[in-house]
DNA sequence: GTCTATATCGGGATAGAC
DNA sequence: GTCTATCCCGATATAGAC
């Protein structure tokens, strides 16, 4: 869809997402947002009364895109590690067409708490849920004995973390090379769905 | 020391890296941390000329905390997987005594990323010596052939990200306990420690 | 629905007394 | 070195014309 045929409401959706996404609450001004999104600063509050119900309407949205989609992969019938290999690849391939994601929520859910609890009673998600599916496998014995939550927390940091830290992976560890980051990034499904696997299998 | 018994200086600086840390540069106000100090805003301008010049002294410090210490454990003569015990443990504590500080240096670290490559450059770590420790070692047959960089990253990644989920994980997996979560990370140490050794040990 | 102009207020920074 | 009072700008929000 081409930016003039969009809806006034959609193109100020597009424009709060780039800004809030990239400075966070605090450090989104109203006006970036108008400019952003080539309408002036009135048109903004006519359509979102105010600036935190526009930034809640991003947020939202932005969180559930965040939250890993684990449980529909679970529920597939493929073997363990072929559903964590598939989820590692998918998360990554999302996360980088949207690289500022896991610092943003990351510290918006600092910021406010509270507001997250809500969010995720209204998606369904049941964390016992993908505990059992771990456990399960564990039972079959398939792979060594986990604490299922450690495992998936370690699944999902090795996934975030390099997008939250790109300064300084990129400008510490490579010199300030944007390819060498690139080609850090693109190795990284392979590695770390390894690292994993060699982890947790049985022996 | 008793509270009125230091400096102002030092009283400031405690006050800004409590309001920094929590709500991030653009989140703070002078007036909250002069209320946090017990002084007034004014004194805030005679000893730091500005918001700017308190955060960097703030920042600084709180980068080079963060910065693991990594590269001292490894020069001690332990076997690797000792050397890799004792900094999860030393790095997790510290962490435990500083809870806000990785989604802090997360987020203003993307703000700004520029900043950050002054401040290393001034730390004289080199990433080069950690990648050579590792390759050591698996020439040496000690560790599987993996990655530097990723292994790095990897075990980095498992440390932080406790601290800046804890929202989603205290608040989502644990039905907002905070004893289930303190446990959860008691368990950490041990844990992350063995999932890396399990990964990387020869065969 | 979209614009220009303006009200209002919060917050960083400074002046000046003590 | 520490305080009170104040300046002034920038940012959210609204009024009102078209």
């Amino acid at each position: 869809m081409a930016e003039q045929d969009k809806t006034t409401e959609k193109k100020i959706l597009d424009a709060a997402k780039i800004v809030f996404l990239e400075k966070g609450f605090d450090g989104a001004r109203m006006q970036e947002i108008a400019d952003e999104a080539k309408i002036n600063k009135a048109l903004l509050h006519y359509y979102f009364r105010s600036k935190d119900k526009l930034f809640d309407a991003i947020f939202k949205d932005a969180f559930q895109q965040f939250l890993p989609h684990i449980a529909e992969i679970m529920m597939t019938e493929k073997p363990l590690f072929e559903k964590l290999e598939a989820f590692i690849d998918s998360y990554i391939t999302m996360l980088s067409n949207n690289p500022h994601l896991p610092s943003f929520v990351m510290h918006e859910i600092n910021r406010n708490p509270e507001r997250i609890v809500n969010i995720i009673k209204g998606s369904g998600i049941k964390p016992e849920f993908l505990e059992m599916a771990i456990q399960k496998e564990v039972k079959a014995g398939v792979i060594m004995p986990v604490k299922p939550i450690h495992l998936i927390v370690n699944i999902i940091a090795m996934c975030l973390f390099p997008f939250m830290a790109r300064p300084i992976i990129q400008g510490f560890m490579f010199n300030d090379s944007p390819e060498a980051y690139k080609k850090f990034l693109a190795e990284r499904k392979k590695e770390v769905t390894s690292f994993i696997i060699n982890s947790i299998r049985k022996k």
